[in-house]
DNA sequence: TTATATATGATAATGGTTATCAAACAAGTG
DNA sequence: CACTTGTTTGATAACCATTATCATATATAA
């Protein structure tokens, strides 16, 4: 299981004072799911003067490499959180009521894709999201 | 379970020369993934004058009656396909290698939900997308 | 230093989708 | 039937997140 510094080290990854603001937000703010526009924002308040562009360009590259993972949303936008490990996370439970986004466990993904496995289906990458309302929204109990 | 027609019945969405067309397109195009721009193109094959914006105002208003379901897919472009009775079909197994889009089983789909609903996430919606090779394209065998 | 390559920021371009608006059409009323 | 009122249509402008362009700045190599 490679860290951030491992996957950054072993790509051709030049570290610049921008980029490195980049990462130090998103490192910050672990666990949630920012756009771009969070980002620059959030980058801003410690480099006022980086540009939207670089900003993308970095999330991108982070992506590529395995630091982020690139999530699209709701209104064909995309969101960006912070990879730890090397297992995935791009499986979300949505919140309808608080908007709060969780992860599903492990476990159960692995019945899935074992199922589709079983199926003939070879799953190399997968994307779930369920919406609903979160223990503390629920309405029905 | 509705039928389709039950549906544009029961709501107040009055049957024009431009929506039969759009309907029909989908109709014809039964378990195929559709963009506005596919659908205008074979609606304008039936009646050459239809818009665009027609095309995208008459699937929105068949997707909100749920005769339609819009899907979200990679670079946040949405894609239109029939909604036979009640049962939702947004759950996708995507092949990378030939781009073939099939659905997921309905019965792994109400393990996973059950597992939620146990751990206290009431789920009302969900999207699942799982990218791979289908049996056809699968390179390990 | 000098030459070469890469990164940056401003801004223009892109592309899918939505909003605007005048004209066409439909439905109801007396 | 006119007439009024409301809805739908198609063309096109606007929108907005993302990407491309390009001159300048910065880093690396020779």
């Amino acid at each position: 299981m490679k860290t951030i510094y491992q996957k950054i080290d072993q790509s051709e990854y030049r570290m610049t004072p921008q980029r490195s603001v980049v990462l130090q937000v998103m490192l910050e703010n672990q666990g949630q799911h920012l756009n771009a526009e969070d980002v620059l924002a959030k980058a801003r308040s410690k480099s006022p003067s980086i540009g939207i562009a670089t900003v993308y360009r970095t999330l991108e590259k982070l992506a590529a490499i395995g630091v982020l993972y690139k999530n699209m949303f709701e209104g064909g936008s995309y969101r960006y959180e912070l990879s730890i490990g090397d297992e995935h996370q791009h499986h979300h439970l949505i919140c309808l009521s608080c908007g709060s986004i969780t992860e599903v466990e492990d476990d159960l993904l692995h019945i899935l894709e074992e199922r589709l496995e079983n199926n003939g289906f070879q799953v190399v990458d997968h994307e779930l999201k369920f919406y609903g309302y979160c223990p503390e929204c629920r309405v029905d109990k």
